[in-house]
DNA sequence: GCTGAAAGCTGAATTAA
DNA sequence: TTAATTCAGCTTTCAGC
């Protein structure tokens, strides 16, 4: 897997914020043809630098209103494949990491509303040696970025 | 703007999955013709539902290997809106929120090492009236989902 | 949902560096 | 040899019905 270069870059960037355009557009903005943008998109949904093309979905608008930042506290130590295989089944988690500090592990985690948030912590305290948790809600989005 | 259906959902959710997926492809997994699935997108872009097309990029890959989530403490109270004006020219900001419990916001900041995460936490730190903050670094991502 | 014209995709052949 | 471009045939998009 070679280094990216200049044009691949500027190729991401284009993808990040338009992830449907056509090659043909994404070529106008590089300066490369519509073939030889796609040879470089191809490669590099080969060497895994493109992981996948997702959408961006208002959560609002379909019915996710609640959502918080969850400090984990385990007992001990687990393996973080542990944890990984407790939390992957349940979908209010929608991302999950091991981190330094007091707290063992942070999670992302999306619900309807409160009650709904509430039964799924539940879920997320039970499915692990959890010693305890701190739930931290969010009150309102500042800034939400698909890449720095 | 009318409430999405259970097509929608699924759509949404190819959508999702597959952001460059061709309608035609869409429709056979939602039983509909393509130009009846274009048309949903098309609506739900327009009412707001679909905020945009993007790409999930290797982290390690394009050299962004430092992740931390910020908890952010001020001085007294600050508007939302005077906090994001602060963060929002800070690339390599990702997310931030308003929050509930002890601290006033939480941040999720990308940078390529340490040395750059500390140095992107002094800009934070300097572009808002801030008492303190709390770094609280990844060590491995274990979950990481488009949506719930 | 269907149709047809316009636009886009993508492999092969070709050329430039 | 490596990487871009042009070309051609097939697929997709999308407006009108």
């Amino acid at each position: 897997m070679d280094r990216l270069d200049d044009t691949d870059e500027r190729i991401l960037a284009e993808l990040s914020e338009h992830a449907r355009a056509t090659f043909a557009e994404i070529g106008q903005r590089v300066n490369l043809s519509a073939p030889a943008v796609k040879r470089r998109v191809d490669r590099m949904l080969d060497d895994g630098v493109i992981r996948r093309f997702t959408t961006v979905v208002d959560r609002n608008a379909v019915g996710w209103n609640t959502e918080a930042f969850v400090l984990v506290f385990c007992h001990g130590t687990i393996a973080p494949e542990r944890l990984r295989a407790a939390w992957v089944d349940i979908p209010e988690v929608v991302s999950a990491a091991t981190v330094t500090g007091t707290a063992d592990a942070i999670l992302h985690v999306l619900a309807r509303d409160m009650r709904h948030l509430e039964e799924a912590l539940e879920r997320i305290r039970s499915s692990a040696d959890i010693e305890r948790s701190e739930s931290i809600v969010v009150l309102s989005n500042l800034i939400e970025r698909a890449r720095p």
